[in-house]
DNA sequence: TTGTATGCGTTATCAT
DNA sequence: ATGATAACGCATACAA
């Protein structure tokens, strides 16, 4: 492959002329300049990205931490961050985890080895210390999906705390009286803080939520179903089911439509994070809105910004609100 | 950041020894060995891939270009060569780039001034001349879902008119004789590969298939509303409704649902391509799967095994095809 | 406006 | 077993 050298040459200009007319940089007489594009053309030159992030010390790529791409919401999520590096023309630099400590921790360190000051990170497994050691070293370094207070200003997050409480909110305000929660048996924050919104608003409304109207499973459609299986074998006691997120709500619809239990005139269902799948299933599915794309976009223009020398500023912090949309799997008792 | 000179003058030994003890090489003392390990650890030492790739001129990295990330479809494919490339150790440089023929083939481009030389491509758009260049200057080059036949051996693709024959002999099959078909209007071959083989099996049982009985619109499930829209307003005379993909057949079943046409009592529905949607959209979709987890693993290990230097053989090619996945979404008639 | 020279962090070759 | 040194391809400070 040609390099510099060869287009140098073979234009009889030498290096630092090729230099700057790759680079477009000025003080080249327009007649060189032409005159060695069509060398490059010719030679089918291309700058070599290593050599350059090497002697610039800097990789113009972008990196991404994701836990699992099969996932429709880490599919969005990448998306967000694709599209915004396509309009700064920048190169994705993807590193996928799988949700495991180990791996995540390899993700963010290949990256790091790539020299890439730019990196959107969802990471749930690794500690506070070790995310904020990062941040110390990389100056674009962005956590999507996560609050650390320290790094506050490198954190774009959801509200799930609110979350939670709109969701049963809105499930009391339609005159839903026993709520059962199917949750997520992860041990990551995201299903607690729900949780805790979600009997802020039980409590608010003089209500209880018991123990044995709570079940916990995987994260997915098949632990929906089997949460779901959980719940109804305590009690049957409820009107309305809410979901620890859309797959998990898919399941549980299917489990209680298997039983013959029509959704949603015996039993209401609410999911969360309104991916695809909640407009494909039946009935379709009243969710909350995670606006996931839209965070992944601001967390990568975050991460290039910090990353082209910005200083984040203090006392600031990316936090969104979920919002409710209504379709048809919650109807009013 | 530390570097590998740092760390030789921290424990006292030279460049070329620290190199050795970073990459295992052999001769060099144990004893030694540890020292550098440990100085390693206490600078944070971490090897820049970039000076490793510019030096060795090779880059362990695996490129890969899809279309849409957001797409289920090609997440499934980025997370079949995600697998590989954590197996072989190896980080995944992706570059998304839409159905657009421009950002395709600048995908390809930014990844080759990576000097990435294994790379696993999904390109409809560009055209085989072009791939065929590429091919030629980068050994790892690797095509998934097309074929090209003087790159066979580089090629992981589906049998599309296979498919397209199995769905329409499988509704045959099942007593259906009025088939109605919604295609993508999008112009590249898929299109029309499936619809060759659902053409072959309607000639091969003696019946046709009339031009008024296809509908075409965009790949997804607004299209599939629009499509089936469109063959309804033509004619009401079918059975089962032959669909491009699974997206489209959930449009489509939606707005026969809409039209209060009972799927699959009235109207059987099959889709194609097996995504996640398929099992949770009501009724679970009937379709034809689609590998491209499998296919996408496959790709990524030749990209990996052809880089290595491994010549590609001649006369071999990696076609895959597509098996029927019986749900509830089709009856007999 | 153009050219020369230096160094970025590594690997690899050749000595020792 | 270990060390000195020359590339790798490029950007850039400095000279001309």
């Amino acid at each position: 492959m040609a390099t510099i050298k060869d287009v140098a040459i073979s234009a009889g200009v030498s290096l630092a002329t090729v230099s700057r007319v790759v680079n477009n940089g000025p003080k080249v007489g327009e007649k060189t300049r032409q005159h060695v594009k069509k060398v490059m053309q010719e030679l089918g030159y291309r700058p070599n990205a290593n050599a350059r992030a090497l002697v610039t010390q800097k990789n113009a790529a972008l990196g991404v931490v994701v836990a699992e791409l099969r996932d429709p919401f880490f599919a969005m999520l990448a998306h967000g961050v694709e599209t915004v590096a396509r309009n700064n023309n920048v190169q994705i630099l993807l590193s996928a985890g799988s949700i495991e400590e180990r791996t995540e921790l390899k993700a963010i360190e290949t990256l790091m080895e790539y020299r890439v000051d730019a990196m959107v990170v969802h990471s749930k497994t690794l500690d506070d210390t070790t995310l904020i050691n990062f941040a110390a070293q990389i100056p674009g370094f962005v956590l999507i999906n996560r609050y650390i207070a320290q790094i506050a200003n490198r954190c774009v997050w959801l509200d799930n705390v609110t979350g939670g409480r709109l969701m049963a909110e809105y499930a009391l305000s339609q005159g839903h009286r026993q709520l059962a929660v199917i949750s997520s048996d992860y041990h990551i924050d995201d299903p607690n803080e729900r949780l805790e919104g979600i009997r802020q608003a039980i409590d608010a409304a003089g209500l209880k939520l018991d123990e044995c109207m709570i079940g916990y499973a995987s994260p997915d459609q098949e632990g929906g179903m089997q949460a779901m299986r959980n719940v109804l074998s305590a009690s049957t006691d409820f009107s309305a089911v809410l979901a620890y997120n859309d797959a998990m709500a898919a399941g549980a619809m299917t489990l209680l439509q298997d039983r013959c239990i029509d959704v949603p005139k015996q039993v209401s269902v609410i999911g969360y994070d309104d991916v695809i799948l909640a407009q494909y299933c039946r009935p379709k599915l009243t969710t909350l809105r995670y606006p996931i794309e839209a965070m992944a976009a601001k967390a990568a223009e975050l991460a290039i910004h910090y990353a082209a020398g910005n200083q984040p500023q203090d006392n600031v912090t990316f936090k969104y609100t979920p919002t409710i949309v209504k379709r048809d799997s919650l109807v009013r008792r």
